[in-house]
DNA sequence: CCGAGTTATCGTATTTCGCCGATGAACGAT
DNA sequence: ATCGTTCATCGGCGAAATACGATAACTCGG
């Protein structure tokens, strides 16, 4: 039970702090059609349309770094309820994952942000 | 088959062009709580989450004033469901109704709009 | 008052969402 | 090779969303 041999502090340390995804500066590439456009906004406006998914999306903008599964420490969920919330909003490109040994670094897509900010604005 | 030699245009003679919504002009007042404004932009969000409330969001915006029949044209979808998409909008606050004789005259409300791009924009 | 026209609501079927615990897959370290 | 950590996926459940037709409610003109 208490066995624990003098756990190397260093073992919670990460090295992954630098970057994850690259800046991925896309232009916001408004479609032109007008159909098009209401799917777009409507996909990314579904993607945001939960606090959950909210947070974690303020989360990600907030630190510079992009943080990996902490993010379900900073929720009130279950790990695999973040993961599917996760997933949603990759689904919709808002954000992206980067397999980084056995962790995943999830990050804005700013692209898609964007866009979103633009659609927005066009309303 | 064809039928109908008299015009099936005349159906629609209204003249409640007027405006039915006032100005309406509020403050976006973003909320300095983390969570509510979280919920907020979600809820927000989640009205605008389906294609249908957006084109109607656009037509709304388009025109100055809309009623509920005209809506019903534009889209491909049944009266009753799009009562149901406007409904939604109204309990998010983003439309407004006002009774204009036997027709609902529909508006969007500039302050639910300013409020969901200011929150959009502060992501 | 009674039709005609417009919108809201009801009932219902199908699909999707949100949540969880449990299990599986991938990786680093031992 | 095995273990521990991390994350995704599966199965299941209840709730909500989406769609439609049918029907009620409401207002105006005759």
């Amino acid at each position: 039970m208490n066995d624990l041999p003098t756990a190397p502090t260093s073992r919670r340390k990460r090295k992954a702090e630098a970057r994850c995804c690259p800046p991925s500066e896309v232009a916001p590439v408004v479609p032109r059609d007008r159909a098009e456009a209401d799917a777009r906004l409507a996909a990314l406006a579904k993607a945001l349309g939960h606090p959950a998914r909210v947070a974690i999306v303020r989360l990600l903008a907030r630190r510079e770094t992009c943080v990996c599964g902490e993010i379900v420490d900073e929720l009130p969920l279950a790990q695999s309820t973040v993961s599917q919330h996760l997933a949603q909003l990759k689904r919709a490109g808002l954000i992206r994952g980067e397999v980084d040994g056995p962790r995943v670094c999830y990050c804005l897509d700013e692209g898609a942000v964007a866009l979103l900010k633009a659609l927005v604005e066009g309303l």
